[in-house]
DNA sequence: CCAAAAACATGCGTGCACGCAAGTTTGCGT
DNA sequence: ACGCAAACTTGCGTGCACGCATGTTTTTGG
């Protein structure tokens, strides 16, 4: 059974939030499995509808876009699940190796989607730049998080610290898809294409002394500062 | 005259190109002025392009979204400015510095354009959406500024860098245009709205560690193999 | 258990982005 | 000066996002 755990107690969710989640899974997979059957173009929003069984307008009540509800089956629970990462790592890892760690952990056992949703994603242009755009969701779960973990921080700092890492994640993520669609053996000098873990280990390290410095400045200024308005995300 | 500097010669642009830049600047002035005098939501592609004398379909050719033709006014030519003041800065300051000097810079006096238009746009969702993802376009300048003035820096640092430094001017600009927007007496702690140059500064503060660490690894490891490459943990 | 209220699904109409296939203008070599 | 090729503009057609009004389902308060 489904539950989500809120203020400290899991609760059921209501009738209504468990169709409207039973929906919005119709219409990711009915649209990932028609772009995958037909190609991505060759996809129509009411098919993907028709398919999921609401009316076309529906559909856009639950996806903004034709492309989201193809990336978001790949996509899902993702920015929960970076956000739980990076609260879960021992208190004595310092906050880079916590962020960086989280995050590439997300992108290592992403095993369980068929990579072929993603051969298609890296070929498809818009797909691509859908898919990468929702690495920005993580940005207000991770905000959470850094801010959970280090309380000092006042609101600001993590915003920017979590807005850094989702930028960077676009860099490597975008930079891997460009290398996997491309053709193996561009002319050049630079590794085609490392594996995404490491392009994405090797792309958040540069970012690691301002997490560092942050998380330091923050346990200084920590017991004696003014109780700053931290309340998360109201 | 209008010229452009390339690689170290003024070339006079051709005919053509004077005729797109005279278009486009065409169309962006019209996009203001008819958003201001009617207010945003009361003009059509049609009337844009009208008043600038083109098709609508010719709209569409040179800008992608209604936005974008409205916000272009007040953002053009911004991320060449950064670049430019970036590479601008004497050498013996830091790259922190350096970067967060040009980015305030191009924030404080930005008074040449009517402040209405500044309310306007923080007055529309759509257009504070459309001006706050603009900064991204500093990204790709920024990044060949920081290869120009770090040039041991590999590509991918630099990007990191210069997509971090985006996201956290986009962060500060989101911050300013929601406390701009709102009434100005919220009954509260915290200041209503610090003023923009300062909110910047104090936004990109927290990267700073981040780029004068991968300078000075930059400059260390200076002539030699592998750059910002951590051995993967363990 | 029932009625009022809130949330949601749906149909319709509008405006917009963009591919395509013309027609037109500009650039450039001879 | 001439003509060809490339670039640009334009009209048309299609698909999509979304506001609005309405009917339907779920929640809530008694």
């Amino acid at each position: 059974m489904i539950r989500v755990r809120v203020d400290d107690v899991t609760v059921r969710p209501t009738l209504r939030e468990r169709k409207k989640q039973a929906t919005r899974e119709a219409l990711q997979a009915a649209a990932l499995r028609l772009a995958l059957e037909r190609g991505p173009d060759n996809v129509r929003v009411d098919d993907i509808a028709e398919a999921a069984g609401v009316s076309p307008r529906t559909y856009n009540n639950y996806f903004p876009s034709r492309e989201q509800a193809i990336v978001a089956a790949v996509t899902a629970q993702r920015a929960s699940r970076v956000a739980a990462a990076v609260v879960a790592r021992p208190a004595d890892v310092g906050l880079a190796d916590a962020v960086i760690d989280a995050v590439v952990g997300q992108y290592t056992d992403s095993g369980e989607h068929a990579p072929e949703a993603l051969l298609m994603i890296a070929a498809s242009p818009a797909l691509r730049t859908c898919y990468v755009d929702t690495v920005t969701t993580i940005e207000g779960p991770l905000a959470d998080a850094l801010s959970e973990r280090c309380p000092d921080l006042d609101r600001l700092t993590v915003q920017v610290l979590a807005a850094s890492v989702g930028a960077v994640a676009r860099v490597a993520l975008g930079q891997w898809l460009e290398a996997a669609h491309e053709a193996p053996s561009m002319q050049g000098f630079v590794v085609p294409s490392r594996s995404l873990p490491d392009l994405v280990r090797a792309a958040l390290t540069p970012l690691g002394p301002a997490l560092d410095a942050s998380a330091a400045r923050a346990r200084h200024a920590g017991s004696g500062g003014d109780p700053a308005i931290d309340s998360p995300r109201g």
